[in-house]
DNA sequence: GCACATTTTGAACGTCGTTCAAGTTCTTTT
DNA sequence: AAAAGAACTTGAACGACGTTCAAAATGTGC
């Protein structure tokens, strides 16, 4: 009937993101988990720290999930041998995007929980988690030719990222209207399309290179 | 010593946003502001349905800050009869940068608040209130040129609204450290001139037009 | 001064995260 | 196999929270 350690951790782990993915952020409760787990509620601060802590780690597996989906869009770039940075950002936002269509209670319950909880207080493993997802378009660009420069792709990689992330969670509504969807994407492929357009005229320093026709600023 | 219905509505008020200010949005407690206040706790009750509903009222008093402050850059662009939708965005953007800079609790207060809520359950003239910020944005993109389609115009205000506001919010930490503006603001002015640079490449379809010199995208 | 309506009060209710002494189970030693 | 020690589990208890509502206080019209 007992279980060993490892799994009612894992247990509790997975009810947990259950719970989250049902009922959001403020879902997460310490009594129900217990419940549902059939253990007492004291158990669950051995497992963990504390309900913080165990968010931490359900937010560190849903990083997992869309690291994943990100990692099956590269590598499907890949076998086609794609090279535009346009259209393997514009994939790689569509999977962001049904990622957050699947995944919305549970998204916004972890930049709920990103907010609330002070960035001093986090544990620095999981700050690396998420900086970690930022490399993921940096990687793209670096693959382009206009974007040499490892300092302005960190601010392109971040910008356009955080960009494509705005829209989708400004955008994002508990109630599932069928034009979300669609406003979102119309929204995301019009921001990544110009965004990548314009790069082509914009020079390291950032002033404008070739916009109506004019040169614009300069010495 | 007794002050009428209103000038008590009024304190309370005032003392909410001072407690969402300094502690953000589980800052704000019922007796924590009846104490302040003066008052009972059951008296915020008369007063607003709930701490929620005088969390809209906070917030709603902040989206009018923002708003003010934005007119006034808007005043000041008119008056040097600026026409360019790159310079305006800009100092718009700046101003808002600038306004997440110094209210930075109150607003991710706000945010935390929006997503908890659901949108079901908000009072119509609080999404209301919200859908006006992005028409700021819009109305500078219709004094220009390239954007004469209002659809478009919709989605490319809400586009790169959303986005600024993606950069700022996803990278704006509790913790303030010195490069976080700087970091922000390069990201914020990137995105903002290669956007604006690169709808003049796009044409109504979303088609690049003019990318490397190919001619991309069909029938 | 009286009757009625309105507003204020704060004790009380249920729920929450969290703690910790006491009870239980597992491990090691003899 | 028994005893001793370590490690884990338990659930009642604590303080704080949002919210309610009968009772008290205040305001209003006559």
């Amino acid at each position: 009937m007992t279980l060993d350690h490892d799994s009612v951790r894992e247990r509790v782990l997975t009810l947990a993101e259950e719970a989250i993915a049902t009922d959001g952020h403020e879902g997460l409760k310490a009594r129900g988990i217990a419940q549902a787990a059939g253990i007492s509620v004291g158990t669950i601060y051995n497992l963990f720290e504390d309900l913080d802590g165990l968010r931490l780690q359900v937010n560190s597996r849903l990083m997992d999930r869309l690291e994943a989906v990100a990692a099956g869009v590269l590598r499907d770039l890949a076998a086609k041998h794609e090279t535009d940075a346009r259209i393997s950002l514009l994939a790689l936002a569509r999977a962001y995007v049904g990622f957050v269509e699947t995944h919305g209670r549970s998204w916004t319950a972890m930049l709920a929980f990103n907010r609330q909880v002070d960035t001093a207080s986090m544990p620095d493993w999981y700050l690396a988690r998420q900086d970690q997802l930022f490399e993921i378009i940096g990687d793209i660009l670096k693959t382009t030719s206009f974007m040499a420069d490892a300092t302005t792709r960190r601010t392109a990689s971040r910008a356009l990222w955080s960009g494509v992330h705005g829209i989708v969670t400004l955008g994002y509504r508990r109630t599932e209207t069928d034009d979300w969807a669609a406003e979102t994407w119309a929204q995301v492929e019009l921001l990544v399309t110009a965004f990548v357009a314009g790069l082509h005229h914009i020079d390291a320093a950032g002033t404008v290179r070739d916009l109506t026709g004019n040169s614009d600023g300069g010495a």
